[in-house]
DNA sequence: ACCGTTGGCCAACACCTGTTGGCAACGGTA
DNA sequence: TACCGTTGCCAACAGGTGTTGGCCAACGGT
């Protein structure tokens, strides 16, 4: 019965896709168990029983793939655009990200997911584009981009900053690129 | 009787100094009114006389000064350091900004007053910096200079990061300052 | 020495939280 | 048809939350 089609399944979807929502658009606390479950049309019981308790919960919902592509065989010049216009198009179209950096904040385990990762996903794709560079280490590159990534994606989408809300996605990307290339690419 | 010194001015003192010290550990939800009072040695009730209510102890808990200095009077190529290095006196010498920005993340009123802390203080400065400067507006460079700023903040203290916990702190700045002195007084 | 004012604590309130166990309907299978 | 695992809901628990009101002791000016 394991490898079939379960009635429940539709089920066990939308609780994931409202918990997803919730916990972006509220934190982890905030977002309470039975708020969840009024979303996904379901008593809060059921999530319990699917999910066991809140934190693995988040756990599955907060289950995220970067998608990062090889850097390596790229020009090399572009890094920096290439990473910054990737980060816009997943962060645009999976709202899990946002929920990571809300819930990671407040949550011990929501920021223990976010270190791991982006040193997991974002480490290796720059050691290997950084390869031969001199200067700081891998991972002290990505560390760095990722406090501009994060920052941006903070001012945006969590604080709503007005002026950085009103800049066109490719007005961003022109700016911030070149933070990027430096801090991927570069040497001081 | 209202411009004297008061016995309870200490005791005022000591739940603020035990908000910050909480709201900046725990964030806005966590951090409870009871967890506050037994930290000042005081009763959970006094906390609500004194202060009204929590989101009033959370504003006055918040109220925060960049102390940014007049950047028109001072070498304009080293703009970038000094407001990086600035940012660090500040965050290592008061906790508020961080109980500020682990809250504004999860809670509406402390987003809120995020932004109007960084359009208040930061805005000018930088208005009055990059008077002259062609391209994006003022408030275009202060926001693209915050989402650098906060997320050093974010991934160091907060997300705490290891290859960003680890970098020395004149290291950091040595880094991150090309980036604000690009945004604040440089053209695409 | 008095007595109003201030500073403080205790107990309780109404509410919300994650979480649990029991019970009814469903739907394939024998 | 009779069965039994699955899917779901309901009601409740235990604990924690912000918040309130009443009571008591110590202070300080007269």
């Amino acid at each position: 019965m394991t490898d079939s089609v379960r009635r429940s399944d539709a089920t066990r979807a939308a609780i994931l896709r409202a918990a997803r929502e919730r916990f972006a658009a509220d934190g982890y606390e905030r977002a309470t168990i039975r708020a969840i479950a009024a979303d996904a049309a379901i008593d809060p019981s059921m999530v319990m029983r699917y999910y066991g308790n809140k934190e693995r919960l988040f756990a599955a919902a907060a289950d995220f793939d970067l998608r990062l592509p090889d850097l390596a065989g790229l020009p090399h010049h572009a890094l920096g655009e290439i990473v910054v216009a990737h980060f816009f198009d997943r962060w645009d179209g999976d709202e899990t990200l946002i929920a990571l950096l809300r819930a990671g904040t407040t949550n011990p385990a929501a920021a223990e997911r976010m270190r791991e990762i982006f040193a997991s996903q974002l480490g290796p794709v720059v050691a290997r584009a950084a390869r031969g560079a001199t200067g700081p280490t891998a991972e002290q590159r990505a560390g760095l981009a990722a406090s501009q990534i994060l920052g941006l994606a903070l001012t945006r989408y969590v604080l709503r900053f007005a002026p950085v809300v009103a800049l066109r996605r490719d007005e961003l990307v022109a700016w911030v690129a070149p933070t990027i290339q430096r801090y991927l690419a570069e040497d001081l």
